[in-house]
DNA sequence: GTGAAAGCGCTAACAT
DNA sequence: ATGTTAGCGCTTTCAC
């Protein structure tokens, strides 16, 4: 522990004295406060600048309760679809001076558990949850006001937080149709854990999509949603000599998996079988599967929004904002327009 | 602002008062000090659990100058590069207690002076900078002090701070020798930013080991690293009619540019030409390219220990530490163990 | 328009 | 082993 304080330079007081003001107007300045005459205004300024001095967000949080820190929450940043949602986040609350911490909770309760403690004392202001599971009561009760919380990409259980999530049902419905379109009637979906809603809301939608075709089959791999889930769903399926015209993948991180799987045992793509995905991420483009893209960015900076906003709300005004975004699906570069054969 | 202070719960006044104890008795028991009493440490404690008390960080880093946050900046946490540090980084950061902003710096000089200034506000206790550039002077700067901060990824320009990097000269030299006895002449090159030691290193490697073998030749495309890049790179010599052996991407973001480009102009992998690359991440894997695989995860850990190591040092026992990771060469898949044709 | 004073929730000497 | 007393660097009434 052999760290100088006084690190920090300085002072508001040491403004105020070398300006020959008071802190609370050398305090007014800092803040913009209008009532201050220019001049004196001017005065605090140079003397600000002359000293390179900066508030300290520490003493100001502690009286204002304010931090300027979010976080946010993601089971994995290691998933592609998590670093092009923080990159949007991190912008957009920087923009409004917000610092945002990244948390990865691996969807253990207790990481969030501890997470949320840390940040918690830390003067946290707000988080924003891409990545709610069985977590979801425990952290409400930890923050204990919903308005320091909007969820992205997942939907809450509760419908009395606010969310920004992507409209699963449809692009599920659509990559699915259109599947069907292309003559594919032996569909394997790569599912992701049930505690995720948009996991869920895509199978459902799978589910219904294949019902409306007579002869369609539908053969369901249950995974976590990582590489691996769906390298071994495709192994399985392939070990155990099913045959497959396409197969869905939850998201881009399981048709990863799954491409090196079918790669592996020397499946064409997308000759044999089609490979689809979710997200829309650049990797799918590099795969040259279908996708449901999302807009992930749009996800990010709404999300940020969200929260700040109603970070300003009164309790009682605080109403709970749901927003769905569109997705929209990617074909192949080389898709055709409809294919009859198989 | 309307948001109701007081948020924060019972503080240690309360505890105190509940246990009939004095604040510092109250305190002592909290941070663990052995002063006192193991029947009034149990008696404060049994208060602390029962009003769900936790002590506020901020108060605390108010007086120990110490707030518990470390900041990771990189230019861009969509290259797949970073989120592999990140999850290291945060996850050792996280059993210190540490939480960890995330920043995108973009390369830009403005941004990390931004951010640094934001940060030090915040309370800032120390910095892993993966993405040194220009801005390291001013870094240095407004730090203050090389205690804070530790490099990663990128070595900076001064010898005086602590940094942990890969070994990229021997990871660069091995992969172009490894090309070359593959039977590979024409060596294509997409280098990156000048002011990255790392994509600096590599290409200085690159030339060394061309160099030794006559009839090696050299085509040098210069880039910012990212996949962008990359594909701009391919599409220029396909375009210029260039033929090549082989093309090194100065990383995984890169290559994936290349390998796009490659794949849409029809060229085969890896028999018309091969791709090589930096990095080793999955994305690699996938599209089966050599690459110089980097010890990501060391990198995080050893610069968050280095860090907080550091910080813990009086500032006249302060000797910077530098640590240069091995690199290891991931041939193809399918990759011969040597090749004469061509 | 400006200043004085109280206090945010804690830690850290210093007493006892 | 425990309590007392100052602050840490600000913001915020409340006077003037």
């Amino acid at each position: 522990m052999a760290r100088s304080r006084g690190n920090r330079g300085p002072t508001l007081a040491d403004v105020a004295r070398l300006a020959g003001v008071s802190v609370s107007t050398a305090s007014r300045v800092i803040r913009n406060h209008p009532d201050v005459r220019v001049e004196t205004k001017d005065r605090v300024s140079e003397v600000i600048a002359r000293l390179g001095y900066y508030p300290s967000g520490i003493a100001r949080a502690l009286v204002t309760g304010r931090a300027n820190l979010l976080a946010l929450l993601v089971n994995d940043i290691t998933n592609p679809f998590y670093p092009a949602l923080a990159r949007a986040v991190e912008r957009e609350a920087r923009q409004h001076g917000y610092l945002v911490a990244v948390c990865n909770t691996e969807d253990r309760l207790e990481e969030s558990r501890r997470y949320i403690g840390t940040l918690l004392q830390n003067g946290l202001d707000g988080v924003i949850h891409a990545s709610v599971g069985d977590d979801e009561a425990e952290i409400m009760s930890l923050l204990s006001d919903a308005r320091r919380i909007v969820f992205a990409n997942r939907r809450p259980a509760s419908a009395s937080v606010s969310y920004v999530v992507s409209d699963n049902q449809a692009g599920a419905t659509e990559l699915t149709r259109h599947l069907l379109s292309q003559g594919h009637r032996r569909i394997g979906f790569v599912a992701g854990p049930s505690f995720a809603s948009n996991a869920r809301d895509r199978l459902a939608a799978h589910e219904a999509a294949m019902a409306e075709v007579p002869g369609a089959e539908m053969l369901i791999a249950w995974g976590d949603a990582t590489m691996k889930s769906g390298a071994r769903a495709v192994a399985d399926w392939l070990d155990a000599g099913v045959r497959l015209d396409a197969i869905v993948a939850i998201n881009d991180s399981v048709a990863l998996g799954a491409f090196e799987a079918l790669v592996d045992r020397r499946v064409r793509l997308p000759d044999d079988v089609e490979l689809a995905g979710f997200d829309g991420l650049t990797i799918s483009k590099m795969m040259n599967i279908v996708s449901v893209e999302q807009r992930i960015e749009d996800m990010g900076i709404l999300a940020v929004q969200t929260l700040l906003a109603q970070l300003d709300t009164s309790p009682d005004t605080f109403h709970p904002v749901h927003t769905v975004l569109p997705t929209r699906l990617v074909p192949r570069r080389d898709a055709p327009s409809s294919r009859s054969t198989r």
